[in-house]
Formats: C-alpha cells, sequence, structure tokens
DNA sequence: TCGAGACAATCTCAATCTGAGGACAACGAG
DNA sequence: CTCGTTGTCCTCAGATTGAGATTGTCTCGA
C-alpha cells in the first residue's frame, strides 16, 4: 500500500464531478414592530430579476462561518469587527443540496441564520445596490429554494427565543422589558402577557442585568419611565420561556 | 444582457475551484445499557487504520438525506427501505467546512445524525469490514474532524430527548417504561426517578401508547411484569422532559 | 416451600411555577 | 387638571415538579 503522503502527491481532485458550495443567509431583524428579512434582487443570471437570500461562494481559504460573515457584511454595507456587525449573532442553520436546486450545477448551499438590531437601510453602491428589509409574511417566491430555506430560518429563530436569551440579539445594547417583549410577539406572532412576561425575565438567572438607568421618558402616548436592561451572560435560559399556543404537541 | 437558457449553455462548472461534499454519519444506538456510535475503520489513505465516522461522497444524483442513508445501510449491512432500517430515526446535523479538515482537497461535509435501535453486529464482507459499535466514551482520536462532529451529535441527540419522542427511536417496536427510562439514562449520563420519570412519560399527550399486553415474566432479578407500550403519535413533547442536572444556565 | 430482595406502578406532599387578572403610580397629551 | 396609557408589582388558584413512601407481583436461592 502507498504511504499517505505518496497518495496525497498523486491525488487529483479534477476526478470528481464538479460540485460548488455557497453560503446563504436569512437575516432577521425587527423594524417597526415587525420581524423583517435580508433579501437581494438578483442582477445576475440565472434568476436574474427574482428575490433571493443574500449569499455567494465560499471562498477558497475561508471557513463556512467566515463566509458567511463576509456575505452579510457585504450586503449590509457594514464591516464584519466594526460596529454594529459585531453585536450581529450568525449560527449555522443547515444545508441543502437537492440535485436540480441551481440550473446551474450541482450547488450545495450551507444556510446561516443571523440575527441584527435595528439596521440601516443597507447601502447602496455595494454588491448590495437592490438589498432590503423585507417583512417576513412579504417574502414569497424567493429564487432556487430560498423559501424553504426562509421557513426554517423562521421556524428555528421562533425555537430559538424559547431557550436561549438571543432575543437580545434584536435589541440595542440597552433595551426596556416591554421592548424585549415586543421582539417576542414580532417573532411568535402573538400578544404575550406583559405582568408574566416581566417576571419570567426578571426571574431567569443571567438573561438581563439592570444598568441602574431608566429611559428618559416614558412611552409615546404616556406612561411611566422604564428600567433599562443589558444582555446577561446567561447562554440558555433556565427555566425556558415557552410559547404560549403551542399547538397540542404537534402530531 | 443574455438569456437564462444562452447563460446556461456558456456556464463552465470546471472554472471553479474544486471542491468534493461528503456526507458523514453519527449512528447511535443502546447496547447493554451504553450509548455507542458506529465508526469504521478506514481502509483506504488518507488516514488509514484511523477510526471514522461512516460517510462518503455525495453522488451526482442523490440528495442529501439519500446519500446518508445510503452510506448508513453499507456500514450496518441493512438496506433502507428494508427490516429494522425503516424504523432508524436519520437528520441533519450540520456541516463542516474548514480549508484543510481533509488533506486531500477542499471537502465540506454534511453530518447526520442517526438514532437506531439494537442492531446486529454490522455484516463482515461489505464496505463495512471494519464497522463496529463503540461506547461512545471510548470513541476518540478519529479522522479527520470527526471529534468535533460526534460531540455535535452527542449534544443534539441529549437535547433532543428533551423535547421529542426519539427515545423511542433507541427501542424495539414495543416496550416498557423502564426500557424508556433505561434509554433516557443512557444518552443522558445519569439516573432518573422512576416514579417522576413514570408519570411524566404517561402525562405527555401521544409520546407512548398502551398495547394492553404486558412481558411475559418480570426482570431478570424480580418485580412484577411490566405494561407495554408503543410509540405514540407526537412529533414533540408538551410538555417536554427537561433533564435534571442541567448545570446552571451555561455561561 | 418460603423468605428476601427486585421492581412496576401508584400515591403523597410540600415547594415551585404558571396563567390570568388587578393595583397603583408615573407619565404624555389635550 | 384630567384622562387614558403603560411599567412594575402583587395576588391567587390551578398545575407541575422533585423526593420519598407504599403496594403488590415476581424471581431467585436457601
Amino acid at each position: 500500500m502507498q504511504s499517505e503522503s505518496e497518495f496525497l502527491a498523486a491525488y487529483d481532485p479534477r476526478a470528481y464531478p464538479a460540485v460548488a458550495v455557497t453560503v446563504d443567509v436569512v437575516a432577521l431583524t425587527i423594524r417597526d414592530g415587525r420581524l423583517c428579512v435580508l433579501l437581494v434582487e438578483r442582477g445576475e443570471q440565472p434568476l436574474a430579476g427574482r428575490r433571493a437570500l443574500p449569499g455567494g461562494f465560499v471562498r477558497k481559504e475561508e471557513t463556512l462561518d467566515q463566509a458567511a460573515m463576509r456575505e452579510l457584511g457585504e450586503e449590509t454595507g457594514l464591516r464584519p469587527g466594526e460596529g454594529e456587525l459585531t453585536r450581529v449573532h450568525l449560527e449555522q442553520l443547515r444545508s441543502y443540496g437537492d440535485p436540480h436546486r441551481d440550473p446551474r450545477m450541482r450547488v450545495f448551499t450551507v444556510a446561516y441564520l443571523a440575527f441584527a438590531p435595528s439596521l440601516p437601510d443597507p447601502r447602496a453602491g455595494s454588491d448590495a445596490a437592490a438589498a432590503s428589509w423585507v417583512p417576513v409574511d412579504e417574502a414569497r417566491d424567493l429564487a432556487f429554494d430560498h423559501d424553504a430555506i426562509l421557513a426554517d430560518g423562521l421556524e428555528r429563530a421562533r425555537a430559538k427565543l424559547e431557550y436561549t436569551p438571543l432575543a437580545t440579539a434584536f435589541a440595542g445594547t440597552e433595551f426596556t422589558i416591554s421592548e424585549l417583549r415586543q421582539i417576542y410577539a414580532a417573532v411568535w406572532g402573538e400578544e404575550l402577557h406583559a405582568g408574566n412576561f416581566h417576571r419570567k425575565v426578571l426571574s431567569v438567572p443571567g438573561f438581563v442585568e439592570s444598568t441602574g438607568e431608566t429611559t428618559a421618558r416614558g412611552g409615546e402616548r404616556g406612561g411611566p419611565r422604564a428600567k433599562l436592561y443589558r444582555a446577561g451572560d446567561a447562554r440558555l435560559l433556565h427555566p425556558a420561556l415557552l410559547r404560549p399556543t403551542r399547538e397540542e404537541g404537534v402530531r
């Protein structure tokens, strides 16, 4: 048997069928109390003109995580490691590899899920000339299999809010309990009992910590000044914050 | 601008750097009360002789799920759609794509997680001559980044037992509550309070349903005959069966 | 044959958690 | 000032949980 070094020297990568690997990002944020996803309008073939999730090929010396962060930065106009983008939560969602999901060739994509605080509109001039935040219930008929990827991302996001403190990734560095509750309401699509939510959030160790400050003024339509909090150091919520209307144990 | 059909006709897949995509399977089962993973001894370069997760290249006209099922079938000697293998639960875990995780070339792998009932030893003669079930705490120093993949798979499996009825995928078609409890104990690595477990399992709608039968005889060392159950139709457990010793909200 | 130990199934009980509603004071708008 | 809004906190009944005890059936070995 040949040695490992002999084997590697004789190895011809071109002997295998051509495939490509891309990353696609389901980037979510809350705007005006609605859950929105970042979409781009495709400027190139195939499927030029269709809306799609931001994404692109993984480069030669890049990890999957790096590729996803790069794509997100290119489309939002923000740079990784700079300002708001450092607060973005980015995690791998899952991969999609049906043989004909892309008409060009065999393209596998690794989808990522991002939670972003409210960001400015994507800046024009970059790759992202046609990028925009779209309410998730208006994001349909996307290119390739991106409808399915988005649906998977939303389901993951809804589940993650239950047992992780990631809702804070949608908020600014300081936020009120009410703002946090409105984030949950926007993602889950249902109202939450304010008193119980308040009690629950404060009782979960490490979820939020008080800044000692309050908002400068009350709400738009009255009410007292709210206390301000920042994200705590917990990575998991115990006990979890469960969605109220879980359809009875999905059959 | 060229049309989509013109674009596709002129498209040259070979213009992109060569990459490959594989699937690797973390197949778990319970043997003698211990959680075990299916490992193969690599017969080929690179890393010949090292133990690894079963896996291989995704073929031309195959989905990722099909590739994972095929690999699992080849290594266990069972055929998909036949006998026990139809009862195996298979789900995508996550993907790994560090640039140098495989010394040959850029290889992305999509890892799968499988839950299998107690299976016979993998049959010799197939690909799987060197396949075997290894207790997870003895599965170390695997090839490539398979140690990390296995760790991720175990964490996923432990979490899944909490909110899905997948523990039943480790059991036969009929099982007792005690057997189910021992599965939980093996996967979580800790004993559970028998009385509370019993109460909890029966109170979750759709988790298990009674067959009306009992075991033919009591336990090895005495005790009454246990009632037999089969898996119910729930896909999620509500409320969930939480692990007892969750280290306080992982920081 | 009989006693000891094993074990499935069920019950008890206190502590905790949950959902639903209410109290109250601080606030903005008119 | 007045009124409606809102953040925070409280109350209370019902459900759930963890820990332990009980009952009766079964196997095994003396």
